[in-house]
RNA sequence: GGGUGGUUAGCUCAGUCCGGUAGAGCACAUGCUUGACGUGCAUGGGGUCGCAGGUUCGAAUCCUGCACCACCCA
């Protein structure tokens, strides 16, 4: 079983993802007596492709979820996708406008047809995208916004929010999307400074004279109904009262006073457009002002507009500026930058508008859900995060929740002949209940609209363990432990799930809540399609695998607010997953004779051999300290460098000494190490690397999948100082060796004598525990030790902790760049010791700060001294 | 206008919570057919930690102000 030299993901992916296909792995039992942990996905949309943002909180999930699965948890992982209203209405629409269909001359019924036709067609390809990145979701228990159960948990929340008295319909300022022709909530509108135009419009005064009112959307002044100022301003107090006449429609319009009017933006003069903004809906309401809607759902203006009726709202606007300037009416036109709100699913301009819908009361359930918060129930990570979730439940607005759309949960409201609203569960209860209010059989038609896709959303930590009904999925994993996703949904999801969590399940939806940081371009940029930036997670699987991937982005700190990805990081990746392929493909070969049974108990242990033993428990703790502490990048710093710096850089190296040796006991203790370690790291980094561990896992023989392995306990009693200290005098030892042969320009093959002299306990150590790896690692002949040596002519010499090491060397290197070395390495000393004494010198740090620290630098100087004498006396030779 | 995050080596970023000699990877330079790996090995150069004050024996780290970049809210 020979592997081979280069690590090829492709394959294995491939192979392993089959296995695990195929295997229960990943389903877990309610049922069972292991401490639950569990996570609930953020439900992709369900037309969506697998893009970075998805990559990253799905790498981070699988992690937690791998880990503590290995650690003894039941850990659940429950899947699932989103309906995703908007979107998905709108992709099937795309598709219909090519057939020069639309869903209206389909139909509701057919057209739905449609959507669940391209939902059963593509809608299975996000989940294999999240198997393909390694996900270790239950997948026996993957669910969908607009099953059977969930719809039947979204009825039952509107019911019971209805019953009391926490939603409600009514004529309000909405947000407008003419594109998508449907009402959005105020958080799905994106506010974009835009440059526009400010136009200044004259309005005649009933008796002569006229004001001039600035706007930046002329076309509403067919909608206006007044005309206000502020009472406090002089220059128009005087008109309160009187009429204004609209210019083109000839609409009398009262002067009114109202303080919202700000006298220094324009002309102080505010035209009032009750039907289309919300200031002026508010001023209205107050003066008893008429609110015309002027505007048809496609953005057209309708019959309100008299001669402009049927002209799209821009192109409305520009006739009716040249009307205006027709009539000597239009005074100036400035450039002007404002703020104008976008639909954030097709980024088309919204209207505010007034119309009938359905709303969420928010204030009695936003008071519980900043409670919870402040009562550290739930922890947000990072922290700062808490303050944002407090500002917008704080300033909470009522939630409009209908939508205008054909595809997700139908309003489970219907109404009798005099428009009377029955909520139900289903049309039979609300027969019934029709027939008590009515006393009669009657009539009764649902409600056409559907509701807000993030009011689905908001019930899924327990719709999707299969509430409303009392299940052991919600007894046991209910609360969940851990959310992890981007926050650009804190808002739009996060809090609103705490608000029906602790509404329906009288508890918390989750403990804790990991936010991600947006993954952007290695400019900063977000990525975008027409920027043309889009990193393709499924095209990294091809190029660098899945594994280099997720170690990539399991980096991407969670402190910043972007976090940039590059190819030069995925290469770092996938060369370190290479180094792991050979790590164990030394390994493998160089343990392939090792009898069954044989164990590490009792055995003589090697100096290294505790070295590296001691270094994987202090890697240990750090990893599971680390990710208790959802510190993903430390994680993977610590294991990248045990595996690269101090396994495959030392211990391997040291180890090949005993591997090529004639001491077979030797050799066996060696080999047994090996494994030992490697068994322990591929179970450490299989969190974060599931295939290339998998894999590894197989070819040393193991049984089952490493993914039900246990994670590694920590083992303090293999911290070992002494060993630590050993091995870290050989590596300087080393270390200065092959700097000096490097910077004298020793020849590479060149195989020098060493001698040592000083401490004679410090080089009898190094002497008998690392005598051979140090002439094997820095290409000596021989090294010995010999107190008071005197270097012949032409001798390098280094320091090395208490030690002094000789290299004679028969005139083939350069002195001057010896003593250049030599000179360099004093001056740094002498720097340190300069600073160090300084600060000792100074009475004031000796007074006050801490006897350890004092002790410590009094220690450090001490040393220095003696580096700085041996390297003073080797430059005098 | 309010708020948040960032500013550390040429580049991408750790380190800042909890003050005690500035780190990694990439890039760069030099040398290496080292029996796991050139996606590798060894060695080296490179930073007044955005600016200005303050606190402290001591500040990249704590405090105040400012500048620039990014994002969020109104």
């Amino acid at each position: 079983m020979s592997l081979p030299p280069r690590y090829d993901p492709r394959q294995v992916e491939e192979r392993i993802l089959k296995e695990w296909d195929r295997s229960p792995y990943w389903i877990c039992d309610p049922g069972s007596d292991r401490k639950p942990f569990s996570i609930v996905i953020p439900p992709p949309n369900v037309t969506g492709r697998l893009h970075m943002g998805h990559a990253l909180n799905n790498t981070l999930q699988d992690i937690v979820i791998r880990y503590r699965r290995m650690d003894g948890y039941e850990a659940c992982w429950f899947p699932g996708t989103d309906h995703a209203g908007i979107a998905t209405q709108n992709v099937v629409e795309q598709e219909l406008a090519k057939e020069g269909l639309s869903r209206h001359k389909l139909g509701r019924e057919k057209f739905l047809e449609r959507v669940w036709a391209w939902k059963e067609r593509y809608g299975s390809e996000i989940i294999e995208q999240l198997k393909a990145l390694g996900a270790s979701c239950d997948w026996s228990r993957t669910r969908f916004t607009l099953d059977e159960g969930l719809s039947r948990a979204v009825r039952t929340a509107f019911v019971r929010l209805y019953d009391e008295g926490l939603i409600y319909r009514g004529d309000y300022m909405i947000n407008w999307c003419p594109r998508c022709e449907t009402t959005l909530s105020d958080i799905e509108v994106e506010h974009r400074e835009i440059e526009g135009h400010l136009y200044y419009v004259r309005y005649p005064l009933e008796g002569g004279g006229h004001v001039t009112v600035a706007t930046t959307r002329p076309e509403t002044m067919l909608g206006d109904t007044a005309v206000a100022v502020n009472p406090d301003d002089d220059r128009y107090r005087h008109l309160i009262g009187k009429t204004a006449v609209l210019p083109l429609l000839g609409r009398k319009l009262p002067i009114v006073a109202a303080a919202e009017v700000d006298p220094e933006f324009g002309t102080g003069v505010l035209k009032i457009t009750p039907g289309h903004d919300p200031v002026d809906f508010q001023i209205g309401k107050r003066e008893g002002l008429p609110a015309l809607n002027i505007l048809n759902g496609d953005g057209t203006i309708n019959s309100s507009g008299g001669p402009f009726a049927g002209l799209d709202r821009y192109r409305a606007r520009e006739e009716v500026v040249r009307r205006l300037e027709e009539e000597g009416l239009l005074e100036k036109v400035e450039p002007y930058r404002h703020s104008v709100g976008h639909c954030y699913r097709c980024g088309t301009p919204v209207e505010p508008l007034i119309s009938t819908q359905w709303f969420v009361r928010m204030k009695p359930l936003a008071e519980p859900a900043i409670q919870v918060v402040k009562q550290g129930k739930i922890r947000f990570i990072p922290d700062r995060w808490t303050k944002l979730y407090f500002e917008w439940l704080e300033n909470i607005r009522d939630w409009c929740i209908s939508r205008q759309l054909w595809w997700g949960h139908r309003i489970p409201v219907w109404y009798g002949p005099d428009g009377h609203p029955f909520a139900a569960m289903d049309e039979g209860e609300a027969r019934a209940k029709a027939r008590a209010h009515y006393g009669e059989e009657v009539e009764l038609r649902q409600d056409e609209d559907v509701l807000d896709t993030w009011f689905s959303s908001s019930l899924w930590p327990f719709s999707v363990m299969g509430w409303p009904d009392d299940t052991a999925e919600l007894r046991r994993f209910y609360p969940t432990s851990l959310l992890i996703t981007g926050f650009d949904i804190l808002f739009f999801w996060v809090a609103r799930m705490v608000m029906m969590g602790l509404k329906f399940m009288g508890e918390v939806p989750f403990r804790e809540v990991y936010i991600t940081p947006l993954v952007v371009d290695e400019k900063g940029q977000k990525m975008s399609k027409s920027l043309g930036n889009i990193i393709d997670p499924m095209e990294v699987k091809e190029t660098h695998g899945m594994d280099a991937l997720r170690f990539t982005l399991s980096h991407a700190s969670s402190k910043g607010r972007a976090w940039r990805l590059s190819y030069a990081q995925l290469d770092e990746a996938r060369n370190f997953l290479n180094k792991i392929w050979n790590l164990a493909r030394f390994i493998l070969q160089n343990t392939a004779d090792l009898p069954a049974g044989l164990s590490l108990e009792g055995r003589q242990l090697a100096w290294e051999d505790r070295w590296i033993l001691s270094r994987l428990a202090r890697t240990t703790d750090k990893v599971r300290g680390e990710l208790e502490r959802y510190n993903f990048h430390l994680v993977a710093e610590a294991l990248y460098h045990f595996t690269w710096d101090e396994l495959c850089d030392w211990y391997l190296e040291v180890a090949k000494v005993r591997l090529g040796g004639e001491d077979e006991e030797a050799r066996r203790t060696a080999q047994l190490v090996l494994r030992e370690v490697l068994d322990a790291l591929l179970r450490l980094l299989h969190p974060y690397l599931p295939f290339i561990t998998e894999e590894l896992w197989r070819h040393l023989g193991k049984e089952g999948t490493i993914a039900r392995a246990e994670f590694p306990r920590p083992t303090p009693e293999r911290i070992d100082p002494e060993a630590e200290a050993r091995f870290s005098l050989f590596q300087e030892l080393v270390s200065e060796v092959r700097a000096l042969r490097a910077e004298l320009g020793v020849p590479a093959k060149a195989e020098l004598e060493g001698v040592l002299s000083g401490d004679r306990d410090a080089a009898q150590a190094l002497l008998d525990g690392f005598a051979t790896a140090a002439c094997r690692l820095a290409r000596l002949a021989s090294l010995r030790y010999e107190d008071g040596f005197s270097p012949p002519e032409g001798t390098a010499k280094g320091v090395v902790g208490p030690l002094t090491v000789y290299l004679p060397l028969a005139g083939v290197v350069d002195w001057a760049a010896a003593r250049e070395r030599l000179k360099k390495e004093l001056s740094k000393v002498e720097g340190e010791l300069r600073k160090l004494e300084g600060r000792l010198a100074n009475p004031d740090f000796r007074a006050r700060a801490p006897a350890e620290v004092v002790a410590k630098a009094e220690a450090e100087a001490e040393a220095l001294r003696a580096r700085r004498a041996r390297l003073q006396a080797h430059l005098a030779d």
